[in-house]
DNA sequence: ACAGCATATTCGGTTAGCCATATATTGGCC
DNA sequence: GGCCAATATATGGCTAACCGAATATGCTGT
């Protein structure tokens, strides 16, 4: 059932936490990522390439860099499931941190446009 | 992370099957649970167990019948999400079939008032 | 070609989730 | 009490999910 893949996407904390900071900053690499949510670059790549396989999120290589972004063509029963998991985690500190961490990060990869 | 635990909820086929007739029924027990899915007792009484854990839904004891009902003092965040999984459902045809069953039970359980 | 950073993958181990089968509990009725 | 239906729980096994550590791949600049 597809419907429970996209579920079971949204039921991991890292998971959660990285599409929470896709969501504000748009794209993001796995670089940021680690640094942000200090975790281990192994873990957020296998969280990242999860989310894609599952469609959740979109990849974009630019240079050494591989860019993450949330898919914008999700239907709209995902877009109302995610939505609905932004909503449950905006005040938590983790994800107030996260934002925090990364606006801190000192030599951020550039973006180019799509 | 009690968001996580919401999405695990819906991560799973049985339980979104008997979450889309609770809550077009309202209260369902168990054994019209087990008639309208085809599914074994303990296997659906595990999940509505664990559903009842999480806080998802709640209990109900009527004589010799336990009814289970989605939660109405759920979070906002949890409605929406809950909303979102029924909407990614409702046109299935597993869906459709668990209802169709249902109608056609002899000698469901009354049901009392709350 | 080599060095160095960014990302992906593999390996081995642990845990959590799900299942079927069997059994226990609970409540109603005689 | 004894019996039956409804529900819950225990047991054991299987699989998927997650993890850390190590390694491989890819890209860039020299």
């Amino acid at each position: 059932m597809k419907q429970t893949e996209t579920f079971h996407m949204l039921s991991d904390e890292t998971r959660l936490r990285a599409l929470a900071l896709m969501e504000r900053v748009g794209e993001m690499c796995v670089c940021e990522l680690v640094y942000a949510l200090e975790l281990s670059q192994p873990k957020i790549s296998r969280h990242l390439l999860a989310l894609r396989d599952a469609g959740f999120v979109l990849s974009n290589r630019q240079a050494q860099w591989v860019f993450y972004s949330i898919n914008p063509d999700l239907a709209s029963w995902q877009r109302q499931a995610l939505l609905a998991a932004m909503e449950g985690i905006k005040n938590d500190l983790t994800i107030k941190q996260d934002r925090q961490r990364l606006s801190q990060m000192k030599d951020r990869p550039q973006r180019h446009a799509a």
